[in-house]
DNA sequence: GTTCTAGAAC
DNA sequence: GTTCTAGAAC
């Protein structure tokens, strides 16, 4: 996911804004002599052989040093949004964009001009006053919309150090929170007054919908953002519409810019932002009351990128509010849920309503996969979008006690929609660089076109493994130990125990627990079958094999598959604190669980990854040990009956009369 | 999923 | 000093 800046380090291009006399050089310089971070200083006074120079020199400059590993500072003026544009396209996947806007009084800058000698820009004495209070004159203060990582406002010489020592004190390898921070009540001068207040206007934010981990294209999308945002904000009054994405070099978000200012619509009430869709307020400073969800078929947590993140922030809240609503979407529909004033995205951020929305999918390697068609994915792309914004609409129409529409007919029925998968577990996802293409044998991970250029398809090479020998066994004989229509069998290449066998499935787009549902009730049984005699088989030879037939709740490997596993956990494979609680904690889920809860509720039950971070107890006995030498140590000779749970209902697969 | 390794724990 | 874990890289 997506949603955290876990990678490597990130250079920095940060650029002063103030008028002359404002402390910009000065700032660097203190910066620079106490950083342990490489610095450029990119001065436009000096640039030229020490005269002044142009901005299209310094970008060339910062382009430079940031080639050399070093971070940026753009020491000019960059007063109005239109000279930080340039410089703001710097940002990447490895370029953050911040600013220090320093925001002292007109006078102090005079004042400093005037009496300095031997400024660089040789903006001395009288002279300097008209200077500054012209340059003042077109002043616009920088906004995170423009594509600011961070934002830092100063405004007395307090304010200044502490941004000094902010900058000063970070090291190659820190990062700082993204967001606006300091800034006094917005000038309300660059901001022309709209009907009602801005911490009044309805404000929907949504991230754009099937571009990430479904695939879609971005010219496409883009497209029917626009002509979407363009035909509801007519009916939305003074409602906003807000187009968010966590990355600064977000290319649908430039799309969408460059093509919303090719129409007629007010980019007070439609624009797009940079920031965490669930701290928008708080990092971003921006009002918000309505947020869409990218959310995956089952209406559920986890998976990556927002789904998981809008989940996480909201707690178990958003859950129950959602269950209230429905189980299931559609692709193109959406579902309006309100969340209590207790959850902590309504109490942090003021957000009343999250607006769950599915998307088509191009994704080969999600379910539902339409094949680059189009003409299909553009109609759905387009109801997703109608339905969100209709279901904002109703919200805005049920705060303001407007006359209500009929019924809200984008809410679909709870219960019985057809599945669509979304974005899943981040460690799927493999490298996002395009340049890492896998390179697998197996033709089917080959990537669709987006906007011309191969993308990467979000598996980690290493999680294909298990897919690969599903769907081409014949070419992997020599770890295939049976396969038949539906399934293959193969041993575990890492057996966590002295029996340990894998049941493939042979479907494309069962990719996990999560992904199961009753059309595949048949299959889980035949897996279950096969397990069980692969059981008995193990049995024949040795007696005192005690096996368990069950899935992991989040697998690490693509393609369900079913552990056949002996109870001995005798293996060298077994290192860690994660293989154990994989295997013996409720993060195991039983087969005959699973197809219990598939023929009663239509889907499996998973449990979080954060139990595989727990203590390490005895599967028999329940005992704790304090490393897994130890655990292993204690589990050879303990001969414990096995918890009551595990005796019932066949979970536990022991020859006939012996349980100890 | 595993391997590798820095550094925490002992 | 050695053992063990946890996180990054693959």
């Amino acid at each position: 996911m997506e949603l955290e800046n876990s990678e490597k380090a990130k250079q920095i291009v940060v650029l002063l804004i103030g008028p002359p006399g404002s402390g910009k050089s000065t700032f660097c310089d203190t910066v620079m002599r106490s950083s342990h971070r490489p610095w450029s200083r990119i001065c436009q006074d000096i640039i030229n052989n020490g005269k002044a120079g142009t901005k299209p020199q310094c970008l060339k400059m910062a382009i430079d040093s940031l080639k050399e590993g070093k971070s940026v500072f753009i020491d000019r003026c960059n007063l109005d949004r239109e000279q930080r544009s340039e410089f703001i396209k710097l940002g990447g996947s490895d370029v953050e964009v911040h600013a220090v806007a320093l925001e002292l009084s007109a006078q102090v800058c005079i004042s400093r001009s005037v009496k300095r000698t031997g400024h660089e820009g040789n903006l001395q004495g009288g002279r300097a006053a008209a200077v500054v209070n012209k340059m003042l004159q077109s002043k616009e203060l920088p906004k995170l919309n423009e594509g600011f990582f961070r934002i830092m406002f100063c405004y007395n010489d307090a304010d200044v150090e502490n941004a000094v020592n902010t900058y000063s004190m970070l090291g190659p390898m820190d990062t700082l929170p993204a967001g606006c921070f300091g800034q006094k009540n917005s000038d309300t001068k660059s901001q022309p007054a709209k009907l009602g207040s801005a911490d009044t206007v309805p404000t929907l934010a949504f991230p754009s919908i099937s571009t990430a981990d479904f695939q879609f294209d971005l010219e496409k999308a883009s497209d029917i953002i626009v002509e979407k945002a363009e035909e509801f904000l007519p009916k939305l009054g003074t409602a906003r519409l807000v187009l968010v994405d966590l990355s600064h070099g977000s290319k649908i978000l430039s799309l969408v810019k460059a093509k919303t200012s090719q129409k007629n619509i007010d980019s007070a009430r439609f624009f797009t932002f940079v920031g965490d869709i669930t701290k928008l307020h708080s990092e971003g400073g921006l009002h918000y009351n309505v947020i869409a969800n990218a959310a995956n078929w089952r209406l559920k947590p986890g998976g990556g990128g927002v789904n998981a993140a809008i989940y996480k922030a909201a707690g178990p809240d958003l859950e129950a509010a959602t269950r209230v609503r429905a189980n299931t979407l559609l692709p193109g529909k959406s579902v309006v849920v309100p969340l209590p004033s207790t959850c902590p995205l309504h109490k942090a951020e003021g957000i009343t309503h999250v607006i769950h929305v599915l998307g088509p999918n191009m994704n080969p390697n999600r379910p539902d996969y339409l094949n680059n068609d189009y003409t299909k994915g553009c109609k759905t792309l387009r109801e997703a979008y109608t339905s969100l914004f209709e279901g904002f609409l109703s919200v805005v129409q049920d705060h303001s006690k407007l006359p209500k529409r009929s019924n809200q007919t984008t809410v679909p029925d709870s219960g019985d929609n057809i599945k669509e998968d979304t974005e899943r577990n981040k460690k799927f996802k493999g490298p996002q660089d395009k340049s890492v293409a896998n390179n697998l044998e197996s033709g089917s991970v080959e990537g669709t076109r987006d906007n011309g250029k191969k993308i990467s398809k979000g598996w980690s090479t290493w999680a294909l493994a298990l897919h690969s020998i599903a769907m081409h066994p014949e070419r992997h004989e020599n770890v295939v130990l049976e396969f038949a229509s539906n399934i293959v069998v193969i041993n575990d290449q890492y057996p966590k125990a002295q029996k340990h066998v894998l049941v493939l499935a042979r479907q494309e787009s069962l990719d996990g627990l999560e992904d199961v549902c009753r059309e595949n009730l048949q299959l889980l049984q035949e897996m279950h079958d096969v397990g069980l005699k692969w059981v008995k088989r193990f049995q024949d030879e040795d007696a005192s094999l005690i096996f368990r037939l069950g899935y992991h709740s989040v697998p690490s490997m693509r393609q369900l598959h079913l552990h056949v596993i002996s109870q001995d956990f005798e293996s060298d494979s077994l290192k860690n604190k994660k293989h154990w609680n994989s295997f013996t904690s409720s993060f195991f889920r039983d087969s005959v669980d699973v197809i219990e809860e598939v023929k009663s509720q239509g889907m499996a039950n998973v449990v979080s990854e954060d139990l595989l971070k727990g203590e390490l107890r005895c599967h028999r006995c329940r005992s704790a040990h304090p490393n897994i030498p130890k655990l292993k140590l204690h589990v050879r000779s303990c001969r414990s009956q096995f918890p009551d749970h595990l005796l019932q209902n066949n979970r536990l697969l022991a020859p006939p009369q012996t349980y100890q």
